[in-house]
RNA sequence: GCGCUCCUAGCUCAGCCGGAUAGAGCAACAGCCUUCUAAGCUGUGGGUCGGGCGUUCGAAUCGCCCGGAGCGCGCCA
């Protein structure tokens, strides 16, 4: 049976509304507002005092009658128009707190129906460097992946990679026009086809003409053409093993390496389906489905151009449907940039209408762009897109400034510098990514990479290093029984019992800032815990074992909560 | 033109399915290292929540209007 905070508050606070004969479910507490007056607080009589038409503080004064019974509670109130305080005992949050060190779910529950998540996020093209706005997703998505998983829940990632597209016929293209033909195409490796996207980019960008060639070719190497298709093959090749580099060094894990090229078989099945349904309408030389335009003008989803290639909604639709059909899907949840909103609106109405997801959730979770000082989308000094590789190493160079010299005297490798160099660098961009609101975007500021201070990755991985370190020079101590012996050890516990709601609510609402703030806030009141308690100088054997638990407590769900966020946790961080 | 999103402290952002005294980080200022890591802690100053009207016992939060900013709108993905 695990132990679940809220629920038990919630349950003291139902039993008492029904022995009133009042609706429970206004009888929901949540953190107190005040917290110098309570621990939790319930506005459930000023909503009941609404609908009975009766005085809220009456309503309130009934109730908290009910509750001063149970000996959990310390202290409950009615205060101002109605608010319902509870404060509860510090042995019962001393008790809390042990039950919490005794469970390796700390007292987390998880979900009664597991569902199964699709997860799409990263979303990197074939031969072109990633950037910050794959960062954001990957980070996200990868976030969101371990949340759902801790809850219960079953996801799969998919990367859906961008391998189908227009920027194959440039490619193609480009080889040709250099070499006469694709024979050299297997010499080339990441970095020169790289090189030869970039210059079809720009010719297809000035001239239509090649634009048009570059769609011909695509059209018939989607056709099948061997020769094209071979060609496709290396690049592809070549680019995953890139991308898979880069997300290794990011920590962000795929179940799945499918990509759009995966779904092209089933594209036809789509286009079927929407004929069969009487959807599918020829306009302009192109087959598209019409949506809905009553509510708003909605541009049709184009399922095949003129040129006779599927587009990416196309594809989407098939991947919609592989997921439901042999992935059993029971959500679909897209991480990515939230100008692509428009898209999903239009797909997701098709896949409704196809009727290829029935019960099915689709979600688009739209991201906001990483900007630089000005506002606008990020951009490096020659006016290009920031790519991810240069931006880690930026953030790497920063930290190793500050880094203390490999040394016997302070125990540490260059070996073990380098990691931590490397965990820093990279919490400190992740933690950046994950602690506003996903739809917000945020600054990137080039000068804050060598401010490691307040709410940021490190911050909270010093934290961690500092309990460890109290870890180990307090060996000698066991960890004992829960006493709270000041303001601070009360703070810290009451933060600590908040972690299955904060939990769950990042998950309900795919929010993973919910979980960075908590987080943040949690190392915040170590920090203050950590002034005010100290184990070595405690009065008193119990009190120092007290402390011991609750400073190994509190370092045991940093380390998860930054593992929800996937971020590491080094074991020793000093600074020169 | 149509649609979507946003406007909260000097800066960057939380809070928004109505509740009490609107919070944090950075920056600024003042303190704290012979004691478990100062990437830390403690304190101070800083707000017409873009403006107006409305709904309500109660509005940063809900509705309408106005102003400002960004983004997106059939054959790129």
């Amino acid at each position: 049976m695990t132990y679940v905070l809220d629920e038990i508050i919630n349950g003291k606070l139902q039993s008492a509304f029904a022995a009133l004969g009042l609706d429970e479910k206004y009888a929901a507490a949540r953190p107190s507002d005040r917290p110098d007056l309570s621990d939790f607080q319930c506005n459930g009589a000023l909503a009941l005092a609404k609908i009975e038409k009766k005085n809220p503080r009456a309503i309130g004064e009934e109730i908290a009658a009910r509750l001063r019974e149970d000996k959990d509670f310390a202290k409950v109130s009615v205060d101002g128009p109605g608010f319902l305080n509870l404060t509860l005992t510090d042995s019962f949050l001393a008790d809390v707190a042990d039950r919490m060190a005794g469970d390796e779910r700390f007292g987390c529950a998880v979900v009664a129906t597991p569902k199964t998540v699709v997860m799409d996020y990263g979303g990197p093209n074939v031969a072109k460097e990633m950037h910050v706005g794959h960062l954001r997703s990957g980070v996200i998505g990868e976030s969101m992946r371990r949340i759902e998983k801790f809850v219960g829940n079953r996801p799969i990632a998919d990367v859906h990679f961008g391998d189908w597209g227009t920027p194959i016929g440039m490619i193609l293209a480009e080889v040709i026009a250099a070499d006469g033909n694709l024979d050299k195409m297997e010499t080339y490796d990441i970095a020169e086809i790289t090189r030869f996207y970039k210059q079809a980019n720009s010719r297809c960008k000035e001239d239509p003409a090649a634009k048009e060639t570059a769609r011909q070719i695509t059209a018939r190497f989607q056709d099948g053409d061997p020769v094209y298709r071979k060609a496709w093959q290396h690049i592809r090749r070549v680019s995953v093993e890139a991308v898979k580099e880069n997300y290794r060094e990011l920590g962000v894990h795929f179940d799945l390496w499918l990509g759009e090229s995966d779904a092209h078989e089933t594209c036809f099945e789509i286009k079927r389906i929407a004929e069969e349904k009487g959807l599918l309408e020829y306009s302009d030389g192109a087959w598209i489905i019409r949506l809905d335009e009553s509510n708003k003008p909605k541009p049709p989803v184009i399922l095949e151009k003129s040129d006779g290639g599927f587009t990416y909604q196309a594809t989407d639709l098939a991947t919609i449907k592989m997921r439901v059909d042999d992935l059993h899907a029971d959500e679909i949840i897209y991480f990515v940039d939230k100008r692509q909103s428009l898209h999903f609106e239009q797909v997701f109405e098709a896949a409704e209408k196809l009727g290829i997801a029935p019960n099915v959730k689709l979600l688009h979770i739209g991201f906001g762009t990483v900007n630089g000082a000005d506002g606008k989308p990020f951009k490096t000094r020659d006016g290009g897109v920031m790519n991810l590789a240069d931006l880690i190493k930026m953030s790497k160079d920063k930290v190793s400034e500050s880094m203390p010299a490999a040394d016997p005297a302070n125990g540490l490798t260059q070996e073990y510098i380098d990691h931590l160099v490397e965990q820093v660098a990279v919490g400190a961009i992740k933690f950046q990514d994950l602690k506003n609101n996903i739809a917000s975007g945020y600054v990137f500021e080039l000068d804050d990479f060598a401010n490691f201070d307040g709410k940021t990755g490190p911050y909270i991985q010093y934290a961690i290093a500092r309990i460890n370190s109290i870890m180990r020079k307090n060996k000698n101590i066991t960890p004992g029984k829960v006493t709270i012996t000041n303001a601070e050890e009360r703070a810290l516990v009451l933060r600590l019992s908040q972690l299955n709601n904060v939990v769950f609510r990042a998950a309900a609402e795919l929010e993973p800032s919910i979980i960075s703030d908590y987080t943040y806030t949690l190392a915040q009141l170590f920090s203050s815990f950590y002034n005010a308690s100290p184990i070595m100088g405690a009065a008193g054997a119990e009190i120092a074992a007290s402390r011991l638990t609750l400073a190994k407590l509190t370092r045991d769900v940093l380390v998860k909560l930054l593992e929800l966020l996937g971020v590491e946790a080094p074991e020793i961080m000093l600074k020169a």
